[in-house]
RNA sequence: GGACAGGUGGCCGAGUGGCUAAAGGCAGCAGGCUGUAAACCUGCCGCUCCUUGCGAGCUACGGGGGUUCGAAUCCUCCCCUGUCCA
């Protein structure tokens, strides 16, 4: 069903595959992380820089683009695809996560959520029917239905509430999706895409780390069918044994076929355990974030570049990273340019660090092709640490 | 030469008898960031010591001297800076 997916490969150890996601706007080859472009760009970054990246796939989020420059605009110039000068496939969140990291500014109601915007506290409404709309004028590749993400911890009532609310949400979202983009459907009654055209919709499960409510919530979004599913609600706090817990669970109820999404992790080492446990996308602004404010990946760990201790080191950011960042400069002149408040660090660091996670998933999709992914997974469990902070 | 104004911790700058090792800002140092209200936020930021405590001692508000139980704060002399007048 729905927009194609194809598996191309399966590890043999994990419930890590490797796979492909047709989009009208290219391939997608999954396992994969998406950059987050928040506002229509990915801080920091041009879009040349992301295709020397190997981005196949940004993100962009509906509540922000719809603030500014609003949804109209980006429809009347023609798409977000044209507006961004990105070609290749885009993601745009519902705002469901705004929903929580906004809340001081919101008000959740059965039928939508009213935000007070963070730009001058003007009031909007979002409900599941208008968040649809406001995609399809953005005219993303994947599209996500409004859903409530709540913080960690939570009440068991405040997270079935929250499952029972972004199921019903989700089922307004697939109806209005179904009366508004069935003309780019195939008319061979399976209402499924047609590959390589018109948008496609992800389906969020909530429950916090109640696995009754996960279950529940697993079920119901795959009962009402979607072209890929979607993990929200982690990565808000909680122990990793609960992400990885809950995601291994959660990655078992879902469809087979389907693409697994987890939203808003995570460190590279959540991205390759979580790949062995059956997801296919990721996105994440930890690499972009962190640069911005002066960490850095490597692959002995994390660094604060734009400490002192980098004031004369000569080497590279990451002596094993073949980025340009990494062949070119030193960790001395990068702090340095911290230290200065120069805008080119933020480029520097942003353009090393969603190398490394890009290579990283490059290289974890070339062992689920050609094994090894399960000494690439050990490497992480056991090794180094790719999170750890280096000595 | 004269008249004012002023000299505070690395810098800027509050403070005008005790609650002041001295507000605040900057700089510096360390760290945190997981579907981005984030080029942000938090902590530390005179020295020494320890049983690390709303701990002890030392040094400190241009310099010397003085008043006072107690001074960055009051008096006095000196040095220096700025503005204006000769």
């Amino acid at each position: 069903m729905g927009m194609r997916f194809t598996v191309v490969a399966k590890d043999a150890g994990t419930r890590a595959r490797a796979g492909i996601l047709h989009t009208a706007h290219g391939d997608v080859e999954t396992p994969v992380f998406m950059p987050v472009g928040t506002a229509g760009t990915v801080k920091a970054m041009t879009q040349t820089m992301l295709e020397e990246l190997g981005a196949q796939i940004i993100l962009a989020n509906t509540y922000h683009l719809c603030m500014r420059p609003g949804h109209e605009m980006v429809r009347e110039f023609g798409g977000l695809h044209r507006f961004i000068s990105w070609p290749h496939a885009i993601l745009t969140d519902s705002g469901g996560f705004q929903v929580m990291s906004l809340k001081g500014l919101g008000k959740v109601t059965d039928d939508g959520v009213w935000f007070r915007s963070h730009l001058d506290g003007s009031p909007h409404f979002f409900s599941p029917e208008s968040v649809m709309e406001f995609q399809l004028s953005l005219g993303a590749d994947i599209i996500m239905p409004l859903d409530e993400c709540v913080d960690y911890p939570a009440s068991h009532e405040t997270l079935k509430r929250s499952v029972r609310l972004t199921g019903r949400w989700a089922e307004r979202s697939k109806k209005y999706f179904e009366a508004n983009v069935a003309a780019s459907r195939e008319p061979d009654g399976s209402g499924h895409a047609k590959a390589n055209n018109g948008p496609s919709l992800f389906g969020i499960v909530q429950g916090g780390t109640d696995l009754d409510l996960r279950r529940e919530s697993a079920l119901e979004i795959s009962e009402i069918g979607f072209d890929g599913y979607a993990i929200g609600g982690l990565s808000v706090g909680e122990p990793k044994e609960e992400l990885y817990g809950v995601t291994e669970h959660v990655a078992g109820w879902l469809p087979e076929d389907r693409p697994r999404y987890l939203m808003g992790v995570g460190t590279p080492e959540d991205l390759v355990r979580c790949v062995a446990l059956g997801i296919d996308m990721f996105d994440c602004v930890m690499p972009t974030r962190n640069a911005r404010n002066g960490s850095v990946f490597t692959s002995e760990g994390k660094l604060v570049i734009k400490s002192a201790r980098y004031a004369h080191d000569p080497g590279p950011i990451d002596p094993a990273c073949s980025c340009i960042v990494c062949r070119r400069y030193s960790r001395a002149y990068i702090r340095h340019l911290f230290a200065v408040g120069e805008i080119s660090a933020s480029v520097l660091a942003t353009f090393h660090n969603l190398w490394f996670y890009l290579d990283m998933m490059r290289r974890v999709r070339q062992a689920i092709y050609f094994g090894g992914f399960g000494k690439l997974l050990g490497g992480v469990l056991g090794g180094p640490g790719l999170t750890s902070q280096s000595a």
